[in-house]
DNA sequence: TATAAAACATACAGCGTGTATGAAAATGGA
DNA sequence: TCCATTTTCATACACGCTGTATGTTTTATA
């Protein structure tokens, strides 16, 4: 793999999907325009179905990257923990944190299922942080820090998507400053209080 | 209002809906074109642009009816539960069985937040089967059947989207027979002991 | 240095949405 | 009953956007 081929390569596609990432983000999928994604690049349509099969190909692109930052939250929050439960906690708590960026929720909640499908989507975040939290919760399981009759994987889907509609709503515009944040704090709570509804 | 108008009113605006549910349903929004719609219903363009404003209205129009018939399902599956808390219980199995709907898994879990933007969507489902359930945990607290430092519509979001995506995993379409079955089981086990955590 | 491949630019065809305008049917009043 | 008006829908068209086909330039290779 050549030398300057690659980096003038990876410099467009960088490029393509940080703009891309900008503007999926700030009017969604479907009001996104490719024309304006190329023209703020600056580069032309070619450069696009170049790098990508088509518009979705490239927003499955930025979906990748935006659970792989997500994860990258979560992994720095529960590395330390003393325990595979408070583990899970502090991953959990990182979630809704890392979700409460704008930028993600349109991108990775809002317009990931729709326009990749469901089942594209659930891939995607199965290598990711949807990954992370079936992991830890068949560990904590194995290590007998869950009930015995609890299903990780059923656990997995119903704790995901409580804090996905739970970081969907701390982070919807609409909300005022201090309604957010008492929000957040019974929101937290009762996520916890959930997570301990199935500890041993 | 005159009656031969009303009724050709009706019946071309009943029309439309339903084909467009089930072109929404089956090949999702942005994959449906207006043209099949029209087609299908036997009417033309002009119709369509007559009864809504748009594509979106349209699909409005049609997730409404979703909420309507999810909200109804529950209602039947609660109404003559001997307690509040065991109304919740019932309600919210009724609601995952309701989702198991293909047509209502694709128009009112995925496109619903992305087309109409989540706000919206919320709005609609607020005004049936969240709004519902939100309601429930309400009067459940000032029965005292629920913890006193329970916050009824923190609840209700984590709730909500627990099975919401409960629901979108036991349709997948990729999943076998028996998988299907076990993981429902599981899930209604482990939904039914978060709603058991928050009561007293 | 010549040739091939890679990386991108340009031009164009086709589809789908929305709008503007026209036609038919139904209502209400004289 | 007949005419005027409104409702309800049909037709025609303009515009934007996507994807593809082809041309051009740069880099690697022999």
């Amino acid at each position: 793999m050549p030398e300057k081929r690659q980096k003038r390569y990876e410099e467009t596609r960088d490029q393509l999907l940080e703009v891309a990432w900008a503007e999926f983000a700030a009017n969604g999928f479907a009001q996104t325009s490719t024309e304006n994604v190329v023209r703020e690049a600056g580069v032309t349509r070619g450069a696009l179905y170049y790098h990508f099969k088509d518009k979705t190909d490239m927003f499955r692109a930025v979906v990748d990257l935006a659970h792989i930052r997500i994860l990258s939250r979560i992994e720095d929050a529960s590395a330390s923990a003393p325990s595979i439960t408070e583990g899970l906690r502090r991953g959990c708590l990182a979630f809704l944190d890392a979700c409460s960026s704008p930028d993600i929720r349109q991108i990775a909640l809002i317009d990931g299922p729709s326009v990749l499908g469901w089942a594209e989507w659930r891939e995607i975040d199965t290598k990711h942080g949807f990954g992370a939290l079936r992991d830890g919760l068949t560990e904590a399981k194995r290590q007998k820090a869950l009930r015995a009759d609890a299903d990780p994987m059923a656990l997995a889907y119903l704790l995901s998507g409580a804090m996905n509609e739970a970081a969907l709503a701390l982070s919807d515009p609409e909300l005022s400053k201090t309604r957010r944040s008492n929000l957040r704090r019974s929101m937290e709570a009762a996520l916890l209080s959930m997570l301990a509804a199935f500890e041993t």
